[in-house]
DNA sequence: TACAATTTTGTAATCATTACATAATTGAAT
DNA sequence: ATTCAATTATGTAATGATTACAAAATTGTA
């Protein structure tokens, strides 16, 4: 895992340095959308002078040259994730999970529409889950 | 318009006081995807004594009603308007203008999707408009 | 008019994010 | 290996949207 971090890092002309390194092994192992802070929570563990100025830097690097996807399917904290393959995102408004729905990606990317020219979209879904409708 | 917010303020079961026809009010006229700020700030100029939370509690109690929606295009603060037709945003990131795409929504609104109940979605889209297109 | 319920106000708190100056680290050249 | 400039990380303070909450004002009704 390491080693392609390392990879993934280099390949988008990003330098690996050792936080940047821990932060996408992070979004490469932990596929549930975490915050930063959840990411900072995490990775102080073991990195005790993390700062969280560092992750917010890591996270904005790691978006602007297209290795991380931010979202804002919650209205108060940004969410992060590594998956590059078009999907929408499903909140469940019980149990908090986002859940990553593949098939529900209209890829409007690129195309003009009603004259706009579309760089980025999102397709953010809400409802109940899977998982808490069949404990009822 | 202003009988018209009374009788949509009363059709929808919330009671009409004063403050929240002035925002209903301000939401018909202003189609403009405002934030709570930009209600505040033009509503405060003929009712000086106004407090912001007046603001958050009103839009908040439309929300709940299903009288205005809110949505998270940026990711600092939450847009509000009046238009119950399914639509998609476009953001432009140059001029920060935000349109409504009413043929860009693909109504997944009730339905179930591997197995999670979709009660509300978004479709958040961003790029650069065609007015700054035009500009270039 | 009285009174209870609802709505509004104002202040203070919360919390994610950013600004910025300083310190540490890195990588290349000698 | 050493030096040095450039990049990256740190830590504190500031910002800004939103919420909590208690007191004051307003409303509708009897």
């Amino acid at each position: 895992m390491k080693e392609l971090a390392k990879d993934i890092l280099i390949e988008k002309g990003v330098s690996p340095s050792y936080h940047r390194l821990k932060v996408l092994e992070y979004l490469l192992e932990n596929r549930n959308h975490p915050s930063a802070d959840d990411i900072y929570r995490k990775l102080i563990e073991e990195i005790p002078t993390l700062s969280k100025t560092t992750i917010y830097n890591t996270l904005k690097t790691f978006v602007e040259s297209g290795l991380v996807e931010s979202f804002n399917i919650l209205q108060n904290e940004v969410r992060y994730e590594y998956n590059l393959n078009p999907h929408a995102h499903f909140l469940c408004k019980k149990c908090g999970k986002i859940y990553d729905l593949p098939d529900y990606d209209n890829c409007l990317k690129n195309q003009i529409i009603a004259g706009h020219e579309i760089h980025d979209h999102q397709i953010n879904l809400s409802g109940i889950c899977k998982n808490c409708r069949e404990k009822e």
